[in-house]
DNA sequence: GATATAATATTAACACTGTTAAGTTAGATT
DNA sequence: AATCTAACTTAACAGTGTTAATATTATATC
């Protein structure tokens, strides 16, 4: 009688099919230059279904969008073991962001730019994986805070710093490939570096 | 003789038009959502008038963030005059930048982040606006090394990591309304101040 | 002043787009 | 075997950027 479970089983591996499609096409040819129509050619289902699964488009973005921030987690999380120098942790930390924002370009910007525009009201929603990732940098900071690393300043406020940093650099090298930037790890060290020194004690 | 001249002139007065209305609807409205015979309505022409003027949508757009560059560099200029305290100068060009960010948000961006998205190539062009507003910036930062205010490190390095700094916490302020910033100013100013404070001596 | 010649503007069309409402089909339950 | 329901598709709407062909207008020449 696990008929019904055999159904959820089978309807959620369509919902995930279609989130590899749209990622894929979303990736490779940019959110605005991918159709309902391509996704559904992709999966061999008519455009409609899509919409029995989600509610629209930027529904769609949004729902691989969450998927590529539970992937920025649990790149950090790797990092936070480490309980030896939590100033260093932070700038790995910094470091893996770029990384990752470099590594996966079109992801980062369909996650921190493309849909902030189609979705509204984002904030940081409870128990969200945004909430999560930002909380992690809260818990980062906040033990350099508290061990007298960083001067005494509040933890939101520091934390939304370092979060401008990374964000910035990621998104100018993605954004202007063709800027005659200083080698791309030395500009990304400096600018982690540059950060860190400023808002030590 | 004259009215090749006259011609001349009221092909332009045209032009500007066209640019005046469709900065105006790319504010309102969004890049995404603003069509071509919408601009075409507002300046009371036909559609396909316009194709006389700009060879594209995106050209269209890359004309708007032109005159953008220009009001920003303007701005920028205003606070060379004083040249006093190089560091200081640079703080209030800092300010000045995300400040213009936040007032014409949208113009910014759609001249940091959808011009890039549609106008592939653009490094520095030479001569052009944007390479002038990066001048500037080098003018600031090169007055501080020489006069041993900041560490000693490439004008170039320096440059970018304050560019990196300044649009990141533009695009998040812009981008996550709702997120739970520190107070708007205040955020600006730290991230400003700390960044000069990694890059004194 | 009529006519030829440019310059400028428009119409019609193509191949798309996101999305909705209505219709169909296949599988499980009775 | 009949019914019900979840899953999926078809057809349609109102819109998109852009092109080619056409029409209109204003200027220059006769």
């Amino acid at each position: 009688m696990g008929t019904k479970e055999r159904r959820a089983r089978e309807k959620e591996q369509l919902r995930q099919q279609i989130l590899v499609a749209a990622r894929e096409l979303f990736v490779n040819e940019g959110y605005e230059n991918v159709s309902m129509r391509k996704i559904a050619n992709r999966i061999e289902y008519s455009p409609t279904t899509i919409y029995l699964y989600f509610r629209n488009k930027a529904d769609l973005l949004d729902s691989v969008c969450q998927e590529t921030l539970l992937n920025l987690l649990n790149t950090l999380e790797e990092l936070k073991r480490d309980k030896s120098d939590p100033v260093e942790t932070l700038r790995k930390s910094g470091q893996a962001y770029v990384k990752f924002g470099l590594k996966y370009p079109q992801d980062y910007k369909l996650t921190f730019v493309i849909r902030p525009q189609f979705q509204k009201d984002l904030g940081l929603e409870e128990g969200s994986v945004g909430e999560k990732v930002f909380n992690y940098l809260r818990e980062m900071v906040s033990e350099c805070i508290q061990q007298k690393r960083f001067r005494q300043m509040d933890v939101e406020t520091t934390g939304q710093v370092l979060w401008s940093v990374v964000h910035g650099v990621t998104l100018l090298l993605i954004d202007f490939p063709d800027f005659p930037w200083t080698e791309k790890d030395k500009l990304i060290d400096t600018v982690i570096h540059t950060a860190i020194e400023g808002l030590k004690a």
